[in-house]
DNA sequence: CGATGTTTTGTAACGACGTTACGGTACTAT
DNA sequence: ATAGTACCGTAACGTCGTTACAAAACATCG
């Protein structure tokens, strides 16, 4: 005697997050309220709150759709015979996510909405697509183009020099796209060598 | 027939400015709220817009504020015949800075307000900051340190890889403060290993 | 089919926010 | 003393996140 089976929400949730989406790219985080995202998708304020409990909740699940997106890319990333040409895929492949979804990006890897922290249970579905990157070095060290060395420590670090670049071509501190691919390449250059195995430290 | 003699306000503003901070370290962006400010300061929140206009001009004051706290924190690191050293030197302080004032700093770097985006004027007073890692970084090519290089690409390259590890360890992404430690030492000896000058370069 | 009780949902409200209009207060120059 | 201007606090407007409440929708049972 009762109302037990739940309509399926699926659809409406999916809705939800892509007008979010739609918002926070076109008008920035300002603009991003549950009033805003209700009405554009022509429902009323309380359904956000019935399906994601809070604005945080909204949040999180697009960072996690934007967390998908990346995921996506990193696999989209062929498995060639050359590991290094490999890690370097990834690197683009990474910028260019981030390049695309700027907003996005801000939410996953900035802090640009105080209502959201990522929590345990976030973190855990985000590994996988760090591992990716772990396992890419770890193929490098493995094939003797890397130094011996962990493959963690390794992909903390190049994960630290994109991060940044990513960060700092956002604020549109690379110069024009053309600046940046340049700077973007040596950078990776640079990084690379030095974790390449070099005749000098064998010739001390 | 008048009252044409402004009282002094630099102290308001910078009792003002200095409020705002610590609400900022202490509770987080969306404490930040004009409001808060001007009542823990005793002063009406029309001040406060009479002052810096809107909460944008104090979000920019604090982040000024920001940019001298580094600046000060550059200047402190001494100038020694070893530029390698000098140049970790300033990795360091920029580590030490940002530690220091989290909040700051992801006002600065991060862009958790969406009130306020820097502007020109503020691009030209943070600029002198940038230089001293630029001429930081000459100093290492000229020496033969470093390969030949534009220092200002080296600069870019290194303040990418700085600023993503402090926003990795910002987001505890980097374990202990040991274990911290350890990461930052170990990027930048890969970085600057990339960047010097090594004998399997000319043995080619 | 209709009654029933639960689920769903829209309306309206609360408190807090940024911002500003307004009116009173304080003070200087005459 | 008075007039006129700078200053400042109060209160308001619109918007925000969130929730209480009542109406509506609907599956189950008689």
């Amino acid at each position: 005697m009762a109302r037990p089976r739940n309509r399926d929400y699926g659809e409406l949730r999916r809705e939800l997050i892509d007008t979010a989406g739609r918002l926070l790219a076109a008008e920035g985080p300002s603009a991003l309220s549950t009033r805003r995202v209700a009405q554009r998708a022509g429902v009323s304020t309380t359904a956000v709150y019935k399906l994601f409990g809070d604005k945080a909740g909204l949040v999180r699940e697009m960072f996690l759709a934007g967390f998908e997106r990346l995921a996506e890319a990193f696999e989209a990333v062929p498995r060639t015979g050359d590991p290094l040409a490999d890690l370097a895929a990834l690197g683009r492949a990474y910028r260019a996510n981030a390049l695309s979804n700027p907003h996005l990006y801000e939410l996953m890897f900035g802090r640009p909405v105080p209502e959201f922290e990522p929590d345990e249970e976030v973190a855990d579905l985000i590994r996988p697509t760090y591992d990716a990157l772990v396992e890419a070095v770890a193929r490098c060290v493995e094939a003797g183009v890397f130094a011996p060395a962990e493959p963690e420590d390794v992909a903390l670090r190049l994960n630290g020099l994109t991060h940044g670049l990513c960060s700092l071509e956002l604020r549109a501190a690379l110069g024009s796209a053309e600046e940046a691919s340049r700077h973007w390449d040596d950078a990776f250059d640079t990084m690379l060598r030095g974790l390449a195995v070099h005749r000098a430290d064998s010739d001390r």
